[in-house]
Order: C-alpha cells, then structure tokens, then sequence
DNA sequence: TTGACATGAAACCAAAAGGTTTTATATAAT
DNA sequence: ATTATATAAAACCTTTTGGTTTCATGTCAA
C-alpha cells in the first residue's frame, strides 16, 4: 500500500528547474500557490502542475486553508536519491565519503568526531 | 566556449532508469557500446544515444579502442547533485547530516572516526 | 447577494524525449 | 580483397513534457 507504483519518482520530479527552484522556495516557509507563482515568469496553472509532480514524487504536500492551498516541503523522500548518490560516492572517494560508509555500514555504533585546530585552508 | 552552456545537466541525466543502470554498469568496469546494450532490451542505437546524454552531463567519458568505443564512469560531476542534496538535508536532520554538515563546513580539519565495539545488528 | 480571489480541471499545442530503422564508415579477421 | 564487426549519423515516429487558454467552483468580503 504504500509502493503504488507512482507515475513520477524523485529522479524525474528534481529533473526540472522550476521544480528544484520550487523546493528551495518551499524549504523556507510554507507557500500558498499564488505566491509560489509569483516568483516565476509563467502561469499559475504551470505551477500547479509542478506542485502535483512533486506531490505525486512525495517532496511536497498540500493542506487546504480557507480558500487556498498552502503546499510545505516533505524532504524524506530525498533519502532515495542520497541512497543512490552513496553507492556512487565510494568511486570518487574522499574523506566525506569515507566517513559516510562508516557511518552507513554501522550504523548502530557510538560516533565521535574529533575536530583539530582549524587551519589555513585555501 | 568552454562553457557552451550544455543541454543536458546532471539532474536531467539521472532523471531515465535507463541512464541510471547503465551508470551502475559503468561503476563496475569500462564497457563497450555493445557490451552494455547486451544489458537493456532495446537497441544499440538507443543505448547510445544515453551515452550521449550522460556524455553531455559529464557523467561518463568513451574511449575509442580499435573499432569499439568504450565506456567509463567519471563519477565527478555526481557532486553538483551532492551539494544540492547537501542543502535539504538540513531539513530532515539525523546522525548523518550533521555530521556531513561538520565534515563540509570545516573541511580542512582532521578528523577522527571512533568506532565503539561492533554489536549485532539485525 | 454580489463580486473578487484562489484554485481546479479540461482542451489544446509545440517541442523534447525515447525509441526505431536505414545507410554509411572505419577496423579486424580470413 | 572480402566479409564481419562496431560504431556513427540521419530520418522518422509516438508519447511525454511543459506550457497555454478557457471555464467552472468554492470561499471570503462588502
């Protein structure tokens, strides 16, 4: 029941500007429709469509407040795409990716990070 | 003209299941063209036309070897995704994420990863 | 109750995406 | 030299995508 074999998934949902752009403004605060839109060059309608492709992928969802729809960010389900991402992290490895497989791969286990005195980095 | 403001983006790129697997063919070893199509139920051509594409992204780069053209992950260009992933991790925080957000906000620093006794997981 | 506002839904459209088939070219093997 | 292999490139086709315009509906304000 909750695999319904949804049309869109995260990948196709975050493959659009508009969209990534609709997220970041989302991430800020909740947003009715007619203000989302109002950062956009194109029609309401066009961005309702958006907002239904990322509430299908389940990076967005709506509530209904009087007589407008304020739509708030849902980030979980990006988690999928930092799965993905992480399988691909170990071939261009670096010190985050290192510690991201520690931390996956046990992820039980008590974790301390030891920060040195900060340097000069260029 | 270097930046020739290229069609297809990384986003776009990952956004077909298609790309995706080839990607994760990649990662394992350098292939031809026809190697990998051997994996997909479509044609040769097809297959490289999303080389093509993951060409554009920078997310694989092809060698000509004799008459083959072979293949190859070059996983690099998967950091633009990372770092825009980065920022919505904020939003879900866990374990991880702050200690990605330590680990790219202090880059420089050393780090120390300290492992407490394995326990039985699952 | 009458209008203004916020949205929903449908019909339509051009361009892009994701395939195919066909034709051409370079290299390898016999 | 001839043939088989590996790819490239072009023309074509169908579906999806990203937008529009138009019309209908529900809610708030006067």
């Amino acid at each position: 029941m909750s695999s319904p074999a949804q049309k869109h998934d995260v990948f196709q949902a975050i493959a659009d500007p508009t969209r990534r752009e609709v997220l970041k403004l989302l991430s800020e605060k909740e947003l009715p429709i007619s203000e989302i839109t109002a950062h956009f060059p194109m029609s309401r309608t066009a961005i309702a469509k958006h907002l239904h492709i990322l509430s299908e992928a389940q990076l967005v969802s709506g509530r209904k407040v009087g007589r407008e729809k304020r739509y708030r960010l849902q980030p979980e389900s990006l988690t999928e795409l930092k799965q993905w991402l992480t399988y691909f992290e170990q071939f261009w490895s670096n010190k985050l990716s290192i510690l991201k497989h520690i931390v996956e791969n046990k992820g039980g286990n008590e974790l301390k990070v030891v920060q040195s005195e900060p340097e000069e980095t260029e």
